[in-house]
DNA sequence: TTGAAAGCGGTACCAA
DNA sequence: TTGGTACCGCTTTCAA
């Protein structure tokens, strides 16, 4: 009585072969690009499997090759409004390469582990996730079983089995402390997105690295969640305090953005009396009510980035893994103090470009780069 | 163990059922729900399984059994900052629920067909169609194939073979004129999204009824395409015009908020020179700098009518078709000047409340519905 | 170039 | 409850 009502039998390759007077096989090859058909047979099967309505059935094809040319994406939160391009990107590069999406919420703040088990029931070729991680144990099942994994916007600590596409966050925090400074500002203040993040980590980590190389340390910190509400709580807390802080970075556009409204609930002037810096270039960025100057992520590249990877992985799986960084630059707008020097165009948008010696003598050449 | 090369043959049914002794048969039964296995072969069977790392094949499981699990979702625009919540949401239920969404970026514009052949290789138990529609060719097709089709926010014109779930696109569009009226508007603009969407043209239809019922025609019209830069520049060419409008209705938050960066870039002041009202309720329209008063699609509602009707179908293909409309209320924030009266607490947030028999001796009962 | 036949990894029906 | 077996729709040998 549950049981749902039968569907009618699609059309199958038989059902073509028979009405084509060919056999199964040769319907099949017909619709294998690099198979030996002749165009008679070939023009039979087309016409019929016209008449028909036949359509290849993707499923069972991938049983027997071993490849769905499915790949599956985790998201772990999509309000942060750099995902609506990145997933549009991303999703349109794969499905010109013959790939497609299947769609996965998780939980940014754990491991998507549960939910990845799905997944890989799927027979995925291969797994992007964006905001989220997997444990160690699943990314060595994943590697063991051939499946590329890679973290789009994360990265892992240590060594790992898994690759990353991620912006330079931590270059991004350098670049932002010194603009900061080079604006005049004094009393500094961060806002984390959530705790376990390695991208929220990385730029706070540049961020005081920079600072540090300046000689300001003891900055304030405040945790936003990578969400909206909270981070409009805990930046007007911030800017309630004694000495508020002059400048303040967020780890994300979308928190910054309440931290904007947060400053100017309070009657503080943006950037006047307070300059507020964020991370991605979101599309909100530059809508002109905000006007926010940030540290731009650059989608495109990333997402080829995390394609390119894809691509080569699936190729020959044996290849090494890769860390991708990409560059990125500092978009100066109207959300923060400009400093007497150092604005630049560049490609239709003003950057920040530091004065290089100054940079290099204010921080001197460390290792290569810690992991 | 050694090397992985190739990608490694994975663990099958077969594979656990000779560790755990039994046949595969039994190693089948104990995955499947209501099965009748004894305790001691399912015992035997998930720890041969565990100890393999097993994973049931869900490709030959649907090859089988006709379903796939899978729906697929094509959107036509994700910049629109109300679909991310549409996506999360949706996602979230169908989880739930079991099935998994395979995603697909179409064009808004025309029809989708070249990519839900696509789609419909993959066996795809149903079809979700959000801001862009299909040709009745392949609806009629997906309708024999029994495979649901759902539109949503968009619907067809007149009897058609598809299903689908809107907002309340006219009487938001009645109420706003209502609202506008009420707040002493006396020149009126609206900008279209791209002309060949229902979802436009009914907000459309439903504000010119309500304005024509209050005396008002010859309203300004211009084409925003549901596009940022696009309804940017066609705001202020309204506004540079010699008699500028002192209400502007946009068929989406998005061109509502490019619309109030215009505004103001003219040095206009929303709402004391100009009320700009948005449709959707989007995520930014609450953002401080922007607070939009605007017509609010009930997202949550409008996910669990397109995931009823998709459970509804996919039991019982041979039911009515049926297009749901959700019902909205209008957000009342600060980009619009306030009537003297009907604003009231609804909920949290502030709502427009028509004073309805008023509403219905300003608009007299035309003939049914106009085509 | 072609068709027959053996799977791909499961499910479902059957008799035992 | 169990195992044997016939498929699901397609790809891929292999002989002809």
């Amino acid at each position: 009585m549950e049981r749902s009502a039968r569907r009618p039998r699609p059309v199958t390759a038989t059902d073509v072969a028979r009405r084509a007077g060919v056999s199964q096989s040769a319907v099949s090859r017909t619709f294998t690009p690099g198979a030996s058909v002749a165009p008679k047979t070939r023009a039979a099967v087309l016409e019929a499997a016209r008449a028909l309505g036949y359509r290849p059935n993707l499923i069972a094809r991938s049983l027997i090759t071993r490849r769905s040319r499915i790949i599956g994406l985790a998201v772990g939160y999509l309000h942060n409004q750099f995902y609506p391009a990145v997933l549009e990107t991303l999703s349109a590069r794969l499905q010109a390469l013959g790939y497609q999406l299947l769609l996965f919420t998780a939980p940014q703040a754990e491991h998507a582990d549960p939910l990845l088990e799905d997944i890989l029931r799927y027979q995925v070729d291969g797994l992007i996730l964006a905001s989220t991680t997997l444990s160690s144990r699943l990314a060595a099942e994943c590697r063991a079983h051939g499946i590329p994994v890679i973290l789009f916007n994360r990265t892992t600590d240590g060594r790992s089995t898994v690759e990353s596409v991620t912006g330079d966050n931590r270059r991004g925090g350098r670049t932002i402390a010194d603009f900061l400074v080079a604006g005049g500002h004094r009393r500094f203040a961060f806002m984390a997105g959530v705790e376990n993040s390695s991208t929220s980590r990385d730029r706070e980590r540049g961020f005081r690295e920079g600072l540090a190389a300046h000689g300001f340390t003891g900055i304030e910190r405040v945790v936003g969640q990578y969400d909206f509400d909270r981070a409009g709580a805990v930046a007007a807390s911030l800017f309630g305090r004694a000495r508020p802080p002059d400048a303040l970075f967020c780890a994300s556009d979308h928190m910054a953005i309440a931290a904007i409204d947060a400053a100017r609930a309070r009657g503080l002037r943006v950037p006047d009396d307070v300059s507020i810096v964020g991370f991605d270039d979101a599309i909100p960025a530059r809508w002109a009510a905000y006007d926010l100057t940030t540290f731009a992520q650059p989608v495109e590249a990333m997402v080829e980035a995390t394609v390119g990877l894809l691509q080569a992985r699936l190729a020959d799986p044996s290849l090494p893994l890769r860390r991708v960084v990409v560059p990125g630059a500092l978009v100066v707008r109207g959300s923060a103090r400009l400093p007497a020097s150092g604005v630049a165009e560049r490609g239709g948008r003003r950057v920040w470009i530091a004065a290089p010696d100054e940079a290099r003598r204010a921080a001197p050449p460390r290792r290569a780069r810690a992991g």
